[in-house]
DNA sequence: TTGTATGCGTTATCAC
DNA sequence: GTGATAACGCATACAA
């Protein structure tokens, strides 16, 4: 046994149970390759000396950690909590550990980010969406780092996720059938943030397919106050009868601001969110907006990276969005006095 | 240079500035210790190699990996999901990284979790509530991982934290002063959870205090829909003109309910939250609800716990909770008869 | 099936 | 301030 009171290693248990220590390696990562009656001596030598592998001779022996690393915009953002957990538990359960960094969508932040968690060693990344410098992706290639995208989709790299385009146009034609034509958007930073690029150009071309487009568009961080104080501006303009919104949290921040301008909803406007996260059925009336399968998307994006670790095929996967008409939609107000 | 097109070693680095390895490391690790001439040549060749330390290595030589781990009940809750952020961006930008893991209120599942994140290396260990198996602490002491707990306080522990009690007595004295004698709790499930047993049993010595008792009490999981469900059996009993509700979910929830039911908020009941999460401001009315300082926790927290890890003297922080008085409390029906 | 021996890439302890 | 060199603890070809 090592000196002193310090952890025991591989030397002391195989010395206990009178084994070598190559089988005191076997029997933790291949225990099928030792006979029983071997196994049990071992094991009860690692239980009595209180032994744990040390984290970093295993890492350095074996090259590979078990940590994953998931690299989000916030977690303060329900979309990617819910996301994050349900990757989390979706990965065997104690062979991989997940590390998650957050970055404030801040690209020079996230980068940063990426190279910090594969300076830790993460065996694989979980990334939010498409957009990023290329060199970014070069130097994960020469790294041989996998990686699986999420919360969008598209060609270029492996993913798990949706289209933001075909979830906005199928709201905003909701919002077209009910007869609405000065409709305004309320949509999140786009700047490096394709989700929300996708929705606002997603939005933004199916009116021009009408002939149509936005009475006004505001661009606002993600924050209930952001998206109250821009719908007000949003609606100095009194044509608008529809406040489209990139979000969930933008959408009740609209609603918010509707109640206290005496506005009644959806009566006199319409507000309409994305993502279907947990406020979205707390705000009175209840909101009516797309909803994604976070949940499921985590689960899928945790089986895509697993495969691609295992240098074994992946194949990205596409989810549908669907829409959750709620109580905040209406035909626009002139409608009730034809 | 190893062979191949392999990651570049020190020894790659070292040769190709024309210094030792020891050098190197002095570079990286403790700069000021190498002339700036020396460093400036190393750092050069370490950017043409595109070298970046290898993290087993390292944490196998150093004895520390950098990793701090994070073992909460759930991303899905707003509460830890912002903890955890703030706490993430509180610690060191390259020094640290977070690890998380979450065990859905499982006092098992968080046990494995937290012997997961030490096998993995972590240096520390961020913990909610005190309540777990001393079995627990005693293993973290012979492993020597220093930890902090958070959402709770207590002197058994290193924490930062709050007062549960102290929290939802100022709460139910508001409900009490408001007029309110039939009172009923919908606290969350207090097994294995002192943040939610203090808050119910804190809240019912203070009715004890008065010669007061609960008219009912409801335990349920963390939900919306389930705070929703309690609600409506607690609104049974028709005397009942006040709900305490043991977080802000569970509160939304019983708000949804009350809505659906007919009865108004605040005139026909009243209806209080724990937490302030966002959803407390976008509920009609807004919730009434006792503000905990998560963000200033989460960084108090990385604080504290980096102290522990560099073995320097740590104080345990009490932070203070608030009343936030929205749109959810007022006097009972029968005053307003009165 | 089990044991032997070596390599993994850094850090740290010495001398110089 | 810098250089040689010995740990660090485990995994894994290879041999038996």
């Amino acid at each position: 046994m090592s000196d002193r009171a310090m952890h025991a290693t591989v030397d002391d248990v195989a010395a206990l149970a009178g084994v070598s220590t190559a089988t005191v390696s076997r029997c933790l990562n291949a225990p099928d390759r030792v006979l029983p009656a071997t196994r049990k001596k071992v094991m009860e030598a690692i239980r009595t000396l209180n032994y744990s592998p040390n984290f970093g001779a295993r890492a350095l022996a074996s090259r590979r950690t078990g940590i994953i690393g998931a690299v989000v915009p916030t977690l303060e953002n329900a979309v990617f909590a819910h996301g994050i957990d349900a990757f989390e538990h979706a990965l065997p359960e104690g062979k991989f550990a997940l590390l998650v960094a957050s970055y404030g969508y801040d690209p020079q932040r996230e980068r940063e980010q990426i190279e910090a968690l594969v300076a830790r060693g993460a065996d694989g990344l979980l990334l939010v969406g498409f957009d990023r410098d290329p060199a970014i992706y070069e130097w994960l290639a020469i790294r041989k780092v996998p990686y699986v995208l999420a919360w969008a989709c598209g060609d270029a790299h492996p993913y798990a996720g949706f289209d933001n385009v075909a979830g906005i146009v199928a709201m905003v034609r909701l919002v077209l059938d009910l007869g609405h034509r000065n409709i305004s958007m309320l949509s999140g930073l786009t700047a490096g943030n394709d989700r929300a690029r996708n929705r606002l150009e997603g939005a933004r071309a199916l009116l021009a397919e009408k002939g149509l487009s936005f009475r006004g568009v505001a661009e606002v961080p993600y924050g209930l106050e952001n998206g109250a104080r821009a719908f007000a501006e949003l609606m100095a303009d009194r044509a608008v009868t529809a406040v489209v919104c990139g979000n969930d949290v933008l959408a009740a921040g609209a609603l918010r601001a509707a109640h206290r301008m005496g506005l009644r909803v959806p009566e006199d406007v319409t507000i309409t969110g994305f993502d279907d996260i947990d406020i979205a059925s707390i705000t009175f009336p209840e909101l009516t907006t797309v909803r994604v399968p976070h949940k499921r998307m985590g689960q899928e994006a945790a089986t895509l990276l697993q495969h691609l670790i295992d240098r074994k095929s992946g194949q990205s996967i596409l989810l549908p969005t669907k829409i959750v008409a709620r109580g905040t939609h209406a035909p626009p107000p002139s409608y009730k006095n034809v």
